[in-house]
Order: structure tokens, then C-alpha cells, then sequence
DNA sequence: TTCATTTCTTATCATACATCAATGCGGGAG
DNA sequence: CTCCCGCATTGATGTATGATAAGAAATGAA
């Protein structure tokens, strides 16, 4: 649990010692690729923080097909906050997309982290603060930025995810299809080599 | 103050006379239809709750067309939490779309709040979680709705949005244009007088 | 009221992206 | 190694939505 020791102390303002005892009786999972850590109707009990791999939630849509909402690389916490917090059974889906290693954060766990550290609230409502302006800024290229411009916009957010993620799942998240990201990705070749 | 008093202690979990203390030393501001409470590049120092009338954030993209991405009726909190917490320069138009009454919400404020109320902060993180899952809703939709059904989501989610918007800003929220939001009304009540 | 301005509608044409279909590549299973 | 099967590419064609333009209807100011 080395990454997530790192993000408790550095993320969430706990010392050393704490952390120490804290992760004395948690657990990782590691689940193959292609496993799912939830589907959709069952209700959302955890989060998850991911050590090791790289997991994806996304959505059906009427006709069946697959929207990726967010991919959860290695630091990530992922899991659906309307089910959690909400008792709702949940819409999402969230499978690995390679073998993956994650710890389960339960309500109790959280709990545990406001009494023992004076700045954990603080330090968590900023990181919410942090997920509505990402969200915020996707809506907005959703809404006002050609398919091009958002799968540049995506290159630069994660360039680590590029190699990583196939590109049928690339163009999900984008809102396109695999064909039209493989042209828009031609298209840009093409520029290059001329510019 | 009446509606922010009742959102303290409704939502937020503060006591009567608790709010009456902290209300002492607020004012609430009225401003004109059309005149801003943010402009692009300023950083957003206060969030905006509204008391009466109705706000509208949005943003211009590359072609310098707007792009709504919320509207804030009675009882909702308007403010770019990009700005407001990463002290950064913000991406984000808010003006008013009637004449709106708004109480200025500072983090000195917010600091009162969580003092006096032992349950501030949680009640706090209970709409930030739920500012996620409409925000998480909405990403959906718009990478795998047509524009007739976000049209109807639209409708059933905010109904009483639809009298006081102005068409061609429904259209700017849902990603379209007013002539193709005419055309989606225009289908829609062919289709009813037709079932 | 009257005039001006904004908003909504309607029509025609243009375009980004989707759909359908065929081909080729590449990595995993046996 | 060879045989698949899933993934990426490419082409031909279809469709939803955009762009432009014009007129009708609503709104607001004088």
C-alpha cells in the first residue's frame, strides 16, 4: 500500500504514525483485467483507491452502447458517489482495464480519518472542489469544442493514459466513435508532416 | 433573507438563533437582468446564493460562442469553485437572466458556519457529493443522449427552468443550437398530436 | 400606440460525425 | 508456429445538427 500511504499523508494531511496504524488492518484487492468492482443496479458500498493499474467506469446508454465517464489510473479513487451517498442502486459500470490493485475506502474508514487528523475534512473538500472543476471544464468541451480539440485537450490532461488505454475506449470518452478518432488521429498526422 | 436563512437551516444544520447571529452582519445585493456578477479573468472571490431572481454561468469557446454550463434559480449557489479555491483567474461569464437578489458568501463566512455548527461540514459535503452526481449525470448524457433527449431531461429536471430561460439559452445549456432546439419542439409536439 | 430589438420559426444548404462494410494488423491461445 | 479474434484503419454512404438567411412573433422603449 505504498501509493496509498503516500496520498494519505501528502493528500490528506496524516502524519507517518497515523497512517501506520490506520492501514494495520486494511487490505488490498488486486482483480484481473476485465473484472468488475461494480455493475450496474448494485448498490455502491466503497471507494476505490487504485495502487496498481488503471480501472474505468462508464455508463449504458438506450441503445446499449458504452460512455466512459472517467478512467482511475494508479493515485485515483473511483467509485459512484450518487450510489454511495445516496443508497441509489448505481447507473455505472467499473472494470480493470489491466490487473489492478486497489484499496477499499468504506464510510467507516473515512470516519476514522476525520478523528484522527484536525485537517482531513479540509483537505478532502478541496479535492471535491478539484473533481467539480474537472467535471466542470469536460462539460464545457462537451458542449463548445469540436472532437478534435477535445482528444488534443485529452492528450495533455493524461499523456500517460494514451498507451494505456485502448483507443475504442479513448473515442467512448470522447463521445465518438472508434472510426472518426482513427480519422481525426490521421488528420492530425497529416498537419504535422505538413507544418 | 428568507430563503437563505431556511437553506442554513434546512440543509446545513444550523438553529434558529444560530442563523439569526450570523445574519446580523449580511446584506443582500440586487442586481439588473443582464448585469454580471463575473466576468472572465477576474478571480471569483465569493460563491452567490440566490435569494430571489435567477443567475447563468457561462463560458465562451474558441469561436467565441457561449456555452452554458448551469443555471442558478432560487436557493442555488452560483461561483466558479476553480477560482474560488485555486486562486486562479476565472474561464466563466455569470449574469443574471432576471432581475436576482444574491447573498455573498465569503470563506470567513463559511468558516463561521462550520464553528458554530457541529454538523456544517458534513451537511457541506453532502451537496458537494450531490453537485457530483448532477454534474456526473450530465457528462453522460451529453456523450450518449441525442439532443431531443437531453431536451426531455431538461424538462423533467428543472420544469419550472423552462418558462423563464429564454430558448436559445436552453439551447447554448444542451449543446445545440436555438434552430435545432426549434426543430426538436417543433417533432416533439408533431409526434403528440400524432399519439 | 408605434417603432425597434430580440427571440423564435422555417427553409435551404453545408458539414461533422455515425453507420455499414471490407481489409489488414498484431498479440494471445493452443 | 499457426490460427484466431479483437482492434485499428479506410472507404462509401447516411443522418443529425450547424450555418446562413429571411420572415414572423414577441418584447420592450419612447
Amino acid at each position: 500500500m505504498k501509493r496509498f500511504s503516500v496520498f494519505l499523508e501528502d493528500k490528506l494531511g496524516l502524519t507517518t504514525s497515523q497512517v501506520e496504524d490506520l492501514l494495520l488492518s486494511k487490505q488490498t484487492k488486486t482483480i484481473n483485467k476485465g473484472d468488475f468492482l461494480l455493475e450496474q443496479g448494485q448498490i455502491c458500498s466503497h471507494s476505490f483507491f487504485v495502487e496498481e493499474g488503471l480501472l474505468r467506469m462508464y455508463a449504458l446508454n438506450n441503445d446499449g452502447k458504452e460512455h466512459v465517464v472517467q478512467f482511475s489510473p494508479e493515485n485515483w479513487i473511483a467509485g459512484d458517489r450518487g450510489s454511495i451517498y445516496f443508497n441509489e442502486p448505481s447507473n455505472y459500470f467499473i472494470d480493470a482495464i489491466e490487473e489492478t490493485t486497489v484499496v477499499f475506502i468504506d464510510q467507516p474508514f473515512l470516519d476514522q480519518l476525520a478523528l484522527v487528523s484536525p485537517d482531513f475534512r479540509t483537505k478532502n473538500e478541496f479535492l471535491l472542489h478539484n473533481h467539480i472543476r474537472h467535471q466542470q471544464k469536460r462539460i464545457q468541451l462537451l458542449l463548445g469544442a469540436t472532437a478534435e480539440e477535445r482528444y488534443l485537450d485529452f492528450i495533455q490532461l493524461y499523456p500517460n493514459l494514451l498507451l494505456r488505454v485502448p483507443q475504442w475506449m479513448i473515442a467512448s470518452y470522447l463521445g465518438i466513435t472508434p472510426e472518426s478518432l482513427s480519422r481525426i488521429r490521421k488528420a492530425l498526422a497529416d498537419k504535422n508532416f505538413a507544418g
